[in-house]
Formats: C-alpha cells, sequence, structure tokens
DNA sequence: CGCATGAATTGGAACGTTCCATTTTTGAAA
DNA sequence: TTTCAAAAATGGAACGTTCCAATTCATGCG
C-alpha cells in the first residue's frame, strides 16, 4: 500500500533521492529529463516518487531558471459567451505546446485587473492575454515593457499599447451588415449600443459610417445612441429610438445582446422584427440564432481569434525581441430573419 | 523618470535594500506587513521598489511559507454558459477574502483535468474547486487527502470521494418540474437526455420517476432515452421520440441546451412547441428566456451556488481538520411557455 | 592490463524570500 | 549622565530546486 508523506505533506528531491538511493542531482535530471540517466535508474526514482507522493515544486524550479510554463489570460466579462469560446481557442493551442493558461476575469474593474495581472507576475507566468477592461489606460501595460514579459491585447484594441494584438475586423464587419441593410432598401438607419469610450464602438460605428456614406445617404445624429452593451441597455436605446417621431426602418446594434435587447423592445411596441423594422447584431454569439426571429449579425469566430492570440503570444515568449505583430480576424455577414431579407425571399419566391 | 531595470528585469528584494539603504530583512518585513517597522522607513521603500519596478517573486516566498493565496477553479465545459455563472459567483467571494482564482478549462477530458489539477498543485495552490470532467474516478482525487489539499466537489456529485461538496438539488427540481406537466394533464411523459454514466442525470431522473409514481402515472421505458447533453443530442434523440408510434405528450429534458435542441427537431417534425408538445428544460440559463417560446425550466441560481462553494473550500483551507461539509442548492420552477401552461392561461381569461 | 573516451552520477553553489535570534537605536525614567 | 526596556533593524540559515564542474563508472581498444 503506497504510504504517502504525513499530513505535512512535504516530500523533497532530497527525500526521493535518500529512498531511492541516488543524489538529488539524478532526482532532478528525472524530473527535467535533460541529462543522460541511466533508463532503469529513472524508472526505480520514478517510482520512489510515486510511491512517497511527490509533488514538484515550481517555485523553487523558477527560481533558477524563470521559465515557467503558464500564461495568463485576463477575461473582461466571462458570462458573455464570446469571450468563453476565446477562451477555449486560447487554451487549445496553449496546450498542444505544453502550456496551461491560468484564467482570471476581472467584470470589467480596472482594480481587479491590476490585482490579477500582478498576481500572475508574482507567480512567474511567461506571458498574458489581455481583453482589457474599460478604461484601461495604455499606462496600466507599462510595467510588462519593463519585465519583459510577453503581453498580447486582445478584443479590445488599445490604442498607445506598444502590444501585439488580436482583433476582429469591426469597421469591415460593421459596414457589411450595414450595406446588407442599404441592399435591401431601407433609407434611415440607426447605429445603437455601446458607450462612447469604447475602441469597439469607435470601429463599428466607423463601419456604419462608411457604408452610409459609400450609398450617399445621410445620418441622422438623432439615430446614434449609446448605452450599456447589455440586454438592458438595447432594450432602453431601443425605445428611444422608438419614441422618436422620425422612426428609422433598420437598426444596426453594437453586438448581439445590445440586438436581442432591441428586438424585446420592438416587440414591446408590437413591431413584429424582419417585417415592421431591421434589427441586426455583431458577434454572432450562440443564442445570435436561437432568438425568434433568428439575428442577422457578423460573424466573427472567436475561437479562431483566441488560436491566433495564442499562437502569437508563444511566439513572442520564444523571441522576445521580435516586433509586435497584429492580426486582424475576419468578419462576415450571417443573414438570418432579424434584417428581413429572408421574409422577402419567401415572398418573392411565393 | 523611472528608470526601471533592464532587459534581465530581476530586480531582487536585496537590490531594493541597497537602494534604499536598509537590510534586506526590513524590505522583507515591510513586504509582508508583519514586524514594526518605522513608517519612514516603510515609505522610503515602498518608493523604492516603486523607482526600481520590483516585482515580488512568490515563488520564492512559498518556498518559506507554502501558504499562497491563489486556488485552482477547475471547469468541465467553460463553453456552457452555466459553469460561467458558477465561475463568476465563486470569483466574487473569494476576491473578498483576498484570495485570487485560477481557472481551467477541461473540456470533459480527465486526462487534462489531471494535468491541470497538477499544474496547481505544483504552483501551490491553497484549495481546488473541482467540477469533475465526466468519467472522473473517484480515486483520480486520492493525491489531495494526501497531500492535504483542501478540495471541493461542485455541481456533479462524485460518489465515492469523500470531499466536501456544493450541488443543486437535482431530484427535487426535476420532480417539481415533471409534476406541473402531470398537473396540466399529460399523461404520456418522456425523459429525454444525458447520458447513463452521468450522476446528475440519475439524479434528474430519479426526480422524474418519483413525481410519475406519486401521481400513479405508469412510465415507458421507450420513452427514457439518452444523448450527449448538448443541442445536437437534444436534437436527434426528440427525433428518435417523434417517430415513435405512440408519442409522449410531455418531454422533460436533461437540461436546457438539450431541450432546445429537442424544441428546434419538434419544430422540424411541424409541431408547435407549447401547443402540440411541452417540452422543459434544466438550469435557467440566460438562453432559456430568449428562446421561442420561453423555455419553462428549473432555476439553480449558478452565482449562488459559486458563492457557497467558495465559502466552503475558503473554510476548508482555514480548518484542514474540518469534517468534510455539503450544500445542497435550491431548485425552482420557472415557468414560461414551452410547457403550455402560459397559452392555458391565455384562453381560460379570454 | 592500462588507457582513453564517453556515459552516468554527484556535490555544492546559487536562486529570492522568510524568520529566528541578535544587535543597534531610541527615548524616557532614574 | 546613566540605565533599561521597547522599538527598529539586521545577519544568516533555511526552503526545494537547477546547473556547473567535477568525479566515478563502464566500455572498447591497443
Amino acid at each position: 500500500m503506497p504510504q504517502p508523506q504525513g499530513s505535512k505533506g512535504k516530500v523533497t528531491i532530497i527525500e526521493i533521492a535518500d529512498a531511492a538511493g541516488v543524489s538529488k542531482s539524478t532526482v532532478s535530471l528525472v524530473l527535467t529529463g535533460r541529462g543522460a540517466v541511466k533508463p532503469e535508474t529513472r524508472q526505480h526514482v520514478l517510482q520512489t516518487m510515486d510511491r512517497l507522493g511527490y509533488v514538484y515544486n515550481r517555485g523553487a524550479a523558477n527560481l533558477r531558471n524563470a521559465r515557467s510554463r503558464i500564461v495568463g489570460l485576463v477575461l473582461n466579462d466571462l458570462s458573455n459567451p464570446f469571450f468563453a469560446e476565446f477562451a477555449i481557442g486560447v487554451e487549445k493551442v496553449l496546450q498542444m505546446a505544453g502550456y496551461v493558461a491560468f484564467m482570471a476575469n476581472t467584470a470589467e474593474s480596472v482594480v481587479r485587473q491590476d490585482q490579477v495581472m500582478r498576481m500572475m507576475r508574482e507567480h512567474g507566468a511567461g506571458g498574458i492575454i489581455l481583453c482589457p477592461a474599460l478604461d484601461t489606460r495604455p499606462e496600466h501595460l507599462d510595467w510588462a515593457k519593463a519585465a519583459g514579459t510577453a503581453l498580447l491585447v486582445a478584443i479590445r484594441r488599445l490604442p498607445g499599447a506598444g502590444t501585439s494584438v488580436v482583433v476582429p475586423e469591426n469597421l469591415l464587419g460593421a459596414s457589411r451588415v450595414t450595406r446588407h441593410l442599404i441592399n435591401l432598401g431601407h433609407e434611415r438607419l440607426a447605429f445603437l449600443g455601446g458607450m462612447h469610450s469604447m475602441v469597439v464602438r469607435h470601429e463599428r460605428h466607423g463601419g456604419f459610417l462608411s457604408a452610409m456614406e459609400a450609398s450617399g445617404r445621410s445620418v441622422d445624429p438623432a439615430l446614434n445612441l449609446e448605452s450599456m452593451p447589455t440586454r438592458d441597455g438595447g432594450f432602453s436605446a431601443m425605445s428611444a429610438v422608438l419614441s422618436l417621431a422620425d422612426r428609422p426602418t433598420a437598426v444596426v446594434c453594437y453586438n448581439d445582446v445590445t440586438a436581442i435587447g432591441a428586438m424585446l423592445a420592438a416587440a414591446r411596441h408590437g413591431l413584429v422584427v424582419g417585417h415592421d423594422i431591421a434589427i441586426v447584431g455583431f458577434d454572432d454569439t450562440s443564442e445570435a440564432r436561437h432568438v425568434a426571429p433568428a439575428l442577422t449579425t457578423v460573424a466573427v469566430d472567436p475561437v479562431g481569434l483566441g488560436e491566433r492570440a495564442a499562437a502569437l503570444l508563444l511566439k513572442q515568449i520564444n523571441d522576445p525581441a521580435a516586433e509586435p505583430e497584429s492580426f486582424i480576424g475576419p468578419a462576415q455577414l450571417v443573414i438570418r430573419e432579424s434584417c428581413g431579407a429572408y421574409q422577402r425571399a419567401l415572398a418573392a419566391a411565393g
């Protein structure tokens, strides 16, 4: 019967060495797999470790080589499925490279974000992928350059931070979905949701504007409404829009969850979405597929972005001198029902 | 201008001591806040650390005291919003206690789970909250008892592991939602989704059976179908059910995502859910509210479960000798449209 | 049988921190 | 001033590992 150590539970490399009748150096060689050690010795040491319930002490090890195989993944909003999928992509790639990702959620709190990142570097994380919380200032990240920690900013661009970046093609995506609405014949379009301070909103709204401009349509400033990027935010912004004298016939929303809030508000006002009014979102979260009517939106492949982010970070870890790199992920239009195109096609066919 | 260390980025307590003109012991005292150090000295040391860009090395520190303030949170399926919300509850409580949670996702892989947990204890995690992957055997967790690591099993009970446990009241919840369907007059009910090997399925199916039995209804073994707990699983299981000669009029699903798959299958067969057939789920994820028709389900307050799990783990960390404890979270019936109750009420009123 | 060569193993000095036992400083009482 | 206790600061020995240089052990060759 394996009789692991008593309650103190501190088996060290030295005790293994004693028990196996070798030196601690040999045990270390077995552990790291670096030197040349006779297969039978290796076996014996391995067995002894197992028998005594040995736990490798990474803290002690890092004291010497300072190369830990963990990376931090800091997410600003875990409750948003978009980020959960992003995280899955990150983990997939890191795992293959023999790294482990330790995630933490900041819930949009800069304070918490600082705390969590400090904890991570104190634990010797080799690198960090950061989806910055709202109001993150580039100065918050200066320590990374100084400490030589690989840092990559994802999803939300952070102008002024000279790091690698992985973001979706927000501008192009938004202009595509806007163009789609224009092609369906809409004249009066609104842009709804997201706060002015968000870079992502800037980009998406920029795409909206460029499509409007390209088509020669005029943009009514009254039809540009901010809101928190939540369902409730979308709901109240949409309610405000609908109380206007001159309502829009189509609404481009900041993201899917805002769009779903907007759809609820429209329904509450007795409008049939996809018929009386067109509403589109951004992100293509799994909810988008399942609301009724199904949401026309822009797919950005969060898993792919995560994979890319991880790959870029690894590159940076392995070559700290390398220049920061950017990856702009594709954003594809996904046509469903909420824009009215489907109904129109049906009508045309029937 | 703060001139942080060069590229090697290794500022130690000793360099701080030299620069501040004190001994390393004093710097240590400042860091830990333990001894008595003159306020002005403390200030000066703090400033020096700031100036040189000092990073505390937790690995080295833990070498002596072995008390790290991190705990691991191991999730089996991050893409399921239920677990994301659970994680948020865990973090909320840990943060207040000055702990940091490092999360990792196992994606239902036992191998990955072992890997991740090993990594966590190698890094000196004070405790671990585990939502076990499918096929986790209690033996997988024996190391925890041996090493004296606090371990808590959440969401999925693991019979035979003698750890603390936090789970929702699956049996009672399932019997409640089943009773609700029975009260609506259904005679022929199916239970659908989840694999036989899942403890949670056992519990929920048990609740289903107990409600059926209490009402004197007979249970047709042909109406008990397994499937993966995914949308696709629900879809195919439901398709199988609908191809039966003697169809059920109501279906209790393993969880919400399975139920949503089942609803899609029903719609594909031309049935109007909530009218031609009743379908109910379990968990009350945010999707449940937004599918059409909205899903009648059982709410289990994942955030609350997470908070409870964290609190229990902290208790265990602070008193390692304490007996394992269990918390069974409430499960409340949430009546929406997919069971037909709403439509019936409308008809009665009109 | 001695020797060179390479393989296998080993001792000891780091690594950055904490903590104990001391030493130094401070400030007030005698 | 001297004395003493309390407060503040310090040196050095751990902690568990890696890595270098050095040592021992096999093996094959002349």
